[in-house]
DNA sequence: CATTTCATGTAATCGGTTACATGATTAG
DNA sequence: CTAATCATGTAACCGATTACATGAAATG
């Protein structure tokens, strides 16, 4: 009885947990109120999610009754669970990955920092770096010689696709001497610089 | 019995059987080949997916029995199901849509210009710049005040949704272009400049 | 002749969406 | 005292994922 996977929602829960402990309804703000959109904040989703990780051990709940408030059921990673995410965050990143689901790519590379260490983040950079090179060009021969015949507006939204990929691989780049400039200025765990924007606008 | 909705996939097959008739197949290589990533090339996703689509009219098929090729059920649109993508082409944009499912507004409007003309796919970029410059300004604000105390592959995650955004913001105004030169070089549907790549690289 | 590619399906399972339910606490 | 917000759940439904099945045509 293989242990059933975890999904995508629940990875992204069991990441904001391992950052500091909280309650459904704190996951629930962070993704209605933070820039963490595309998750579902819809009670229904999550709280079963939670209930999954809790009964598979990768969390662990508590009841807490503080006066004045009412009661809360906050939850806190486990050994195990801090394991899973560290499994789920050393998988490679693959092409289709980059095609298909890029923003699960950075949901793990927004975790692997706190779990893994900036070396970790690093190297995914790297091979995302390698990927986008590798990838890039296609797209645009494919809109040289396909774009003419396309209507209009097909065009333009691959147009928009490549786009994003080539802001992509300049925030990589960006965000791998970014790495390198909070290394160079070392302590145990750099520094983090207080409005690096990259130079933009 | 008010009928169901349709899922996104399904917008995505009848949008493409409205540009011309195509089997099953067909749709799962433009999915699997071309830049049309993010949706499943899945024959368990699509071949029901048709099916419904079917059942409630918006496409029928025939049965190709072509000489030297293999039997294929090929759909073409109905009057029903030109309607219905229509009525989903129609809905106006919202910030809610631009945030977390950014995917199917780049859907609409690559369908829209063959289903409802040009002047409606412009007038989707112009309220798509209008969200975006009222939604990325707060981002950036964000990204300003609480990066400092996120963890650094955090605020470069965030950094990353941003440049995206703002490479959006350019391709509007890029797109909104491109439809005004085509209008002007009049013809009853105008043509199609052969290499348009707005001036990058 | 065997293998790959073309082409269409089906079945089990499971997670997310939507909608509803429930109480306690704070605000007006 | 009512209304809104906090906070946690539950239940029905449905679509996507995964894996399997089939069979014909082209390829070597």
């Amino acid at each position: 009885m293989k242990t059933q996977p975890v999904s995508t929602l629940g990875y992204a829960l069991l990441g904001l947990i391992n950052q500091y402990p909280c309650s459904g309804y704190d996951l629930r703000k962070v993704f209605t109120e933070t820039a963490m959109g595309s998750f579902s904040n819809s009670p229904g989703a999550i709280y079963p999610a939670l209930a999954r990780l809790e009964k598979r051990g990768s969390i662990a709940s508590e009841v807490k009754d503080s006066v004045g408030l009412r009661r809360r059921r906050v939850y806190r990673i486990t050994a195990a669970g801090e394991a899973e995410l560290k499994e789920w965050l050393s998988q490679p990143i693959t092409r289709t990955e980059i095609i298909r689901n890029l923003g699960k790519v950075m949901l793990r590379f927004a975790f692997m920092e706190r779990a893994l260490g900036p070396d970790a983040a690093v190297a995914l950079l790297r091979k995302l770096r390698v990927e986008l090179n590798a990838y890039v060009p296609g797209l645009k021969q494919y809109l040289q010689e396909k774009g003419p015949s396309m209507p209009l507006s097909g065009m333009l939204a691959l147009d928009s696709g490549i786009r994003h990929y080539e802001a992509l691989q300049q925030w990589v780049e960006y965000a791998i001497r970014t790495y390198g400039a909070a290394a160079s200025s070392k302590s145990k765990s750099f520094r983090k610089p207080h409005k690096g924007n990259g130079g933009k606008s």
